[in-house]
DNA sequence: TAATAGATAGACAAATCTGTCTAAATTTTA
DNA sequence: TAAAATTTAGACAGATTTGTCTATCTATTA
């Protein structure tokens, strides 16, 4: 009945909220052709699988992300402050998705151990992130010279990352903030 | 045709291996008790439903994974060196594993939002091992002042968890040889 | 030895899954 | 306006899912 004029985004985007909310085994085609309200043929004109389906939607949520990121840090002006802020984009977004956890990490316990080209996927995402956070370091004066700038990437990279898995059993932000408040002390 | 004396530890050491490397809800029923070798009736005598073995699964994996801990840092003597060994303990896993992942984050990825019983598993795993890393931490004396102990553990779970989930989907303990070589700076 | 408890194989229900196909309606392009 | 491409609803196949139930067999216990 919706005279959609971009199919295709509109099953991406659909697709895109059921995989995260529920996990990519528990949406079913039929729920995905349900709620986006177009046709069965629809959806395998466009994708040849299921499985192709994913990818796209690994590779959609990947360029979001980081429009949202560059999109959010840019509004900050002090150096140390951007660093700082990165903890507080994931507080952001791990408190909309009433922490959901991080969409990567999820769609990553799914993957079958030789889905190569899905765990690429998700490296991608992962290391520009912690290539990211290097250039944002790079633009800073340090105080000490515990660590070289490649380790505190390292160091900035992890912390994140495992302050936003805590966060997401934990369903708080507390473990985020903690890690902010560590990183802060260490640059 | 097994005259398995216990049935029960048959069905959750089975679940338990199946859980882990497919995923929960890729693991069926059918493929438990095949592999098992028991009775369909057998494992609904012992286990009410799929979700009540998956709560099982996740107790049973939280016994065993202190058990391989304590047991592996039993074995180290300088109180410095047994929370890098925390480091060599995830590595020793996940190469067994082949970079399976932790097999809590992995099950934490497939729990719905409203199952509090798995969150709670899962958090009273993670949290035992930050509070064994700060009793760990009481044994030593820090080189500087910049962190407390308590938020040193926090510091040292964080780069754990990070580190073992970014091996998970890059196949290689790279990075959590680097977290082993920023917690070795920091304590 | 007899009674009880547990394990077995397997049928079965009812729902769900992915992917294919047809035929008609609609939209886009030429 | 006519031709081509896309979307639609829905049937369908074939496999799979969890959970229940029956009837037989085996092992343990009293």
């Amino acid at each position: 009945m919706k005279s959609s004029n971009n199919v295709r985004e509109n099953i991406l985007s659909t697709a895109a909220d059921l995989f995260y909310k529920q996990g990519y085994n528990s949406t079913g085609i039929n729920q995905i052709i349900d709620e986006a309200d177009i046709a069965r043929g629809s959806l395998y004109n466009h994708f040849k699988s299921k499985n192709e389906l994913f990818y796209a939607y690994l590779e959609e949520i990947n360029e979001r992300w980081f429009e949202q990121l560059y999109s959010y840090i840019k509004k900050i002006k002090h150096p140390k402050d951007r660093i700082l802020g990165l903890f507080d984009f994931r507080i952001k977004r791990q408190t909309q998705s009433s922490f959901g956890g991080c969409p990567f990490i999820k769609a990553n316990a799914e993957v079958p151990q030789d889905d190569k080209k899905a765990f690429e996927i998700i490296d991608k995402n992962k290391m520009k992130f912690r290539d990211y956070i290097l250039e944002l370091l790079n633009d800073i004066t340090l105080q000490n010279d515990l660590f070289t700038k490649e380790e505190l990437a390292d160091t900035i990279y992890m912390l994140a990352e495992g302050a936003t898995v805590t966060a997401s059993f934990q369903k708080s932000k507390e473990m985020i903030g903690r890690a902010k408040d560590i990183v802060d002390r260490l640059i």
